[in-house]
DNA sequence: GTGGTCTAGACCACA
DNA sequence: GTGGTCTAGACCACA
């Protein structure tokens, strides 16, 4: 399970939406698994429940996830919705490219910081 | 000079200190130089001057530039405050592929991506 | 709580700033404990919001203060930017003493003001 | 003669005039010797003339030098004009004392400082 | 004219 | 309710 920063600044409702598409990615949760109740996961972070609400609600309306009335709320296994979640992961990061460019990075520097980000090398 | 995008979501205010910093980082602006004034910018780009003044404070405050009294602000020379800079874009770059990577993105996809960016081949 | 004064001709937005700081410095707000809202604070002062919310924006900058959005504002427990702030003092202390001593005081006259400043008689 | 520093933040008038009051201190002039004229004074320091005229007003108006029609502006021989300049820089002096100490620091830390300045050893 | 500070008040995202 | 951003406009010190 991911940690929240609550200093970071980033929105809580977001970086729990972003943790679990992680977590889809990286196939620590799979199409059909149950998601942790609204109500345990606000206990779990010390947040409000609104918040967890309001994320799970963004995700079910990315498709990522979809609720049974009095069950809770399940991963789907909509591939195409969690392709499309792929693809805006691919458009921030061609944001985040362009914006290096801007500051002057060439690129080779770039391809460097990517090969040791994924050697674990824990260079940056 | 950069032009600002007022529906983009980005605060203004961040797309004036981006904006600088970038020119710096391009060689369009050197230190030494002085800034246009906070009226004046205010007036070209049609918004308030308080949204300029604080840009400038932020730019300030790195470093980046300085401000005489009734003179005017001026590009820093100090490299240290502009090496700063770069070095904060370098981890927002890195912090970028982590993203990527736990997104499920692989390595040689995402070298690609840079090229593309940096041969302006428009296909992101 | 520190108290402010409107007739010093020090900005209220600094006094705000360094009134925090020596509350940090002396004990009576530490790590993690939540700041007044900006709001309930520009009441109590009877100020601007913004005013507040400017003086909030440079503690956070330094490191002394961090905002949740939707919670509030926290003291941080970054020792490292208190630290900081500290040297600032020092320094600024260091050149206080160069200028006195430009202005031909001896170095067993400074010594003398600490002292009496130290003890609260109030000689000064 | 001293330096001005432009992007200290320090209003170059205020420099001007403390510069010269810090001369007299020091013994670098004395009384009936002639100040250097406003105008060639703002073409050493590149500055507006109006910049160096005033400043000569407020040394004239705390009778620190005074100005003889069509021949210029001579050091003052008035010790009590400059004992009021001293009393003021205790006094100063006295602040950044009081300021020191709410940020914690205590006395001898600050008595250290004061000696290793007094001594040039250059250890601040 | 130049930057710096402040008030008054609107509007937004977030919890 | 909480902080964040912005507009509109006044007033000040300084050059």
């Amino acid at each position: 399970m991911f940690a929240l920063d609550l200093k970071s600044g980033v929105p809580i409702c977001d970086q729990i939406v972003n943790g679990f598409i992680k977590m889809k990615a990286l196939g620590l949760i799979s199409g059909g698994e149950q998601m942790p109740s609204v109500r345990s996961l606000a206990v779990k972070f010390s947040i409000n429940p609104n918040t967890v609400q309001k994320a799970y609600a963004i995700l079910e309306a990315n498709g990522i996830i979809y609720s049974v009335k009095g069950k809770g709320s399940f991963v789907s296994d909509d591939e195409d919705a969690h392709g499309a979640v792929i693809n805006r992961a691919r458009e921030e990061f061609c944001a985040a490219v362009k914006s290096a460019r801007d500051m002057g990075l060439d690129s080779s520097h770039l391809c460097e910081i990517i090969n040791s980000v994924y050697k674990e090398e824990k260079k940056c």
